[in-house]
Order: C-alpha cells, then sequence, then structure tokens
DNA sequence: ATACACCGTGTAGTATGGTATAAGGTCAAA
DNA sequence: TTTGACCTTATACCATACTACACGGTGTAT
C-alpha cells in the first residue's frame, strides 16, 4: 500500500502519515528498493486508526507514542511493565469517570429544560455542580 | 475575588484567564469601578474547573464554549435545544466507547505481559485489536 | 516519448491554546 | 510616601499538530 493509498483509507493527509513517522508514532516504513517509496501493510492502517481514537480521547501525540512503543526494554522486568500498564489504566478511569460527569449534567440539563415552558431560559450549564 | 486568586485556585495562569475571558468562555468578569481591576465568584470557579475537565477529555476550546454557552436563545425552541443536548450526549456516548476499547486493549496487555516470561518482549500495543 | 498522477525530501506556513514581556496604574503595609 | 506585589492592556512569542509548497524523481498509460 502507498502512502497515498493509505492516507485515502485513514481519511487523513498523506503528509501526517510522513509527520507520524518522523515523530516515532509509525516505524520507519519499508521501502521499495528501487523507488524508494513507502510501503504499508494493514498494521499500519490499524496503528493509524489507533492514533486517531486516542487522539480524540484526548491524549497528545506524545502520550500515544508511549502507548504505542510499550514493550518490554532489555533492563525492564515485566513486572515493571505491568505496573506501567496500570498507571495508564488508572489514567484512563479518570478520564471515564470525567466523562460520565459532564454526561450526567447534560442529561439533567436536557431532563431540566423540557421541565420548563418554551419561553423559559435554560440555566447555564456550568451552574450545575460538576 | 481578584484574577490572581481565582488563578491560583484554578491552578492556571492569570493570562490564561484573560484569554479564556476574550474567547468567550467566561463572560466579561465584573469590575471594581475605580480600578478596573476583574472581580471573580464562586461561579467563575466552578466554570474554570468545567473547562479544565472538558479540556482533558478532547474537548476543545470551542466546543466548550459551545457547552457553555447552551441555552434557550430567542427563536428556539426547547424541544431543538434538547435535540442539540442529544447529540452532544450521542458524542459523549462515542467517547465513552472508545475510551473502554483502548482500556480492554491495555488490560489485555497487563495480562499477556504477566503471563509470559521476563526476558520475553512485549507485543506493540496496536497489534491488539481495537 | 510525453503526459500526468503519484512519490520523495526539505522548508515554510497555519490554527489552537496558551505564555511572556513591556509599559503603566493600583493597593496595602511600613 | 515609598516599596512591592498586584492589576491593566497590548503585543509578541511559544509548542503542538498538522498542512502546503517547492522542486525533483517515478510509474504507467497513450
Amino acid at each position: 500500500m502507498t502512502i497515498g493509498k493509505l492516507a485515502k483509507k485513514a481519511g487523513v493527509n498523506a503528509q501526517t502519515i510522513r509527520y507520524y513517522e518522523r515523530e516515532g508514532l509509525l516505524a520507519d516504513a519499508h521501502r521499495w528498493p528501487d523507488s524508494g517509496y513507502r510501503d504499508f501493510d494493514e498494521n499500519a492502517f490499524a496503528q493509524m486508526r489507533f492514533i486517531r481514537s486516542a487522539k480524540e480521547l484526548g491524549f497528545t501525540l506524545r502520550e500515544i507514542k508511549d502507548l504505542l512503543n510499550l514493550r518490554l526494554l532489555p533492563g525492564q522486568s515485566c513486572r515493571e511493565m505491568r505496573m506501567e500498564l496500570e498507571r495508564k489504566i488508572a489514567d484512563i478511569d479518570r478520564r471515564l469517570t470525567q466523562m460520565r460527569k459532564i454526561r450526567k449534567t447534560l442529561v439533567k440539563l436536557a431532563a431540566g429544560c423540557s421541565a420548563r415552558g418554551n419561553t423559559d431560559s435554560c440555566p447555564a450549564l456550568w451552574a450545575i455542580e460538576q
């Protein structure tokens, strides 16, 4: 798969893929020896999808890179790695909790809105407790 | 509460508060008539907290502004407003789903890691199905 | 062989979300 | 009343995450 094909499939600019490679979010792509063209496989596509999801959830490229590069390093014990993963899981749990709070607020606002009349003004969202 | 006090309480730079005011995320603050100093109340603090949470969850300032400015507009029916809220709730549900997928991936990776030996290399995260 | 759409690198520009600095006014304590 | 910590605006700068452009090579269809 050329860079253009992958870009189309992943719904991004080809430049973005080159940028991710430069930044270490994608491993240096395999190249055709003659042309020097990059050649991507389905793994690269899966990785692009992962990056997009994580980005939408507010992870920075740096954090996503760290997630993608989670491997057992030479001097690192499996226990250390598991601890790192658990820190990341805890981080996600915090985000999940916050997301649920905001959802609750919106649901409450929607209910309050339908309970009042048409001409009444809805309260500012932030006034509702988090 | 002066801008400095609010900044400290909210854990941000005072400039950031002025920036949010300029960008319409905070209403123009009440001013002391003599000095022209801004004067903030607890509502402003609650709003700052909301902004921080939403930002951490990957909402842009533009989206947060829209959330904060959700009110029944003059020509808008309560039904339209409720529909808008429901779109936003659906958006949050999508994010929650994605967050849970990534969590699942990390949990699986942690389990796989402890199942294998110390010298073995953990697989790249992205290789695991989303 | 000549278009034309693609690929390569390198460099520069953009949008977002701040952050710092300059130049000056305010307030409270000593 | 003067010192120092605050406040004001305006402007400039910064990092992140792209995005576009210039300039040249490649691949393929006619």
